[in-house]
DNA sequence: CGGGCCCTGGAT
DNA sequence: ATCCAGGGCCCG
């Protein structure tokens, strides 16, 4: 369940589930799903077998559990989990569910009171793994829920997400015209600002009515903040219904489908009528990845001598 | 910073 | 058989 929304309806459903359980053991059926952690299963048995899951922590589209020992003690580490593109996390609990099996579950973790952490993953783009944690540079807090400025030491180089309240948009603004590169490309680089996929830069882009295309440093400072007050509306929207899903692939931890697909303005609605001027979005492959807009509302805007003016002082 | 790659499988 | 899929890393 790739984007921001979708992790975050999964992070809000691992909390009342998992916090404060303790891990008493973990299966990895099929070991590509944890190929980034260093020293392999035994590494990532030692960091969580016998530890308490504390925090789920997200930003963008990781997530992680703060580890403590069992009599409370921080540990140090997270347990770091990403979706990749056909990722779930499931909780099996009732024995009628554990008796179901589920398709490509490639890791568990078994809870003390029963219940199970399942690592449901087709594609095998997602994965977990144990990492340090380290201060933020800033000193603020690493994450919207987390507890202090603690964050894992991969995420060192991941920009803080749109919902994040440390976020400061004028500085993203100003990134994001200090580039040349296109503007989509721009919202899905994590390092200047992460959470956003393919799905929520389309319906940003739309919303704010500015092309893929556009070159980031041909956007006025009003404009780039416009794009990123759209990207944070509509990933809140589709967060307050359950995220998107086009299919069963993209479901929360009881694996239900959230209801945002029917609100999508562009994303999937090539040769549809735009809910704006009503003349047909097209779509069109943009960095191996399709993008979809509407030719009228979204303009075709390059890069001007006066742009590049205004860039270089 | 674009392109290939890591994977599986559903739709055409 | 071929194309496509919501992500991200590593490579020049």
């Amino acid at each position: 369940m790739p984007e921001l929304p979708e992790v975050e309806v999964v992070r809000r459903g691992l909390v009342p589930r998992t916090v404060g359980r303790t891990v008493t053991s973990l299966e990895v059926l099929d070991e590509r799903i944890i190929r980034r952690q260093r020293g392999g299963v035994d590494r990532l048995r030692a960091a969580v077998e016998g530890r308490r899951l504390a925090a789920v922590v997200r930003r963008g589209k990781f997530l992680w559990w703060r580890l403590q020992e069992a009599d409370g003690a921080e540990t140090g580490e997270a347990l770091m989990g990403h979706l990749g593109m056909s990722g779930q996390l499931r909780i099996t609990t009732a024995a009628h569910d554990a008796a179901q099996e589920l398709r490509h579950r490639r890791l568990s973790m078994h809870l003390d009171d029963g219940a199970r952490i399942d690592l449901v993953d087709q594609r095998l783009f997602g994965g977990l793994w144990a990492t340090d944690l380290a201060p933020t540079a800033d000193g603020r807090p690493a994450a919207a829920d987390s507890p202090d400025d603690l964050l894992p030491v991969d995420l060192a180089h991941v920009a803080r997400d749109l919902l994040d309240p440390a976020a400061d948009l004028p500085a993203i603004a100003r990134e994001l015209r200090r580039r040349r590169a296109g503007i989509k490309s721009l919202l899905l680089a994590q390092e200047i600002v992460s959470g956003i996929g393919n799905i929520y830069a389309d319906e940003a882009l739309w919303s704010a009515r500015i092309r893929h295309d556009t070159p980031g440093a041909a956007l006025t400072q009003r404009r780039a903040l416009n794009i990123l007050r759209a990207a944070a509306e509509v990933m809140e929207r589709a967060l307050a219904v359950g995220g998107t899903s086009f299919d069963a692939l993209y479901v929360n931890v009881d694996g239900r489908s959230g209801y945002f697909a029917r609100s999508l303005s562009a994303y999937g609605r090539e040769g549809q009528p735009c809910l704006r001027c009503g003349r047909l979005l097209r779509r069109v492959f943009h960095q191996g990845r399709s993008s979809h807009f509407c030719p009228r509302c979204q303009p075709r805007r390059a890069l001007s001598p006066a742009n590049f003016r205004k860039d270089a002082s």
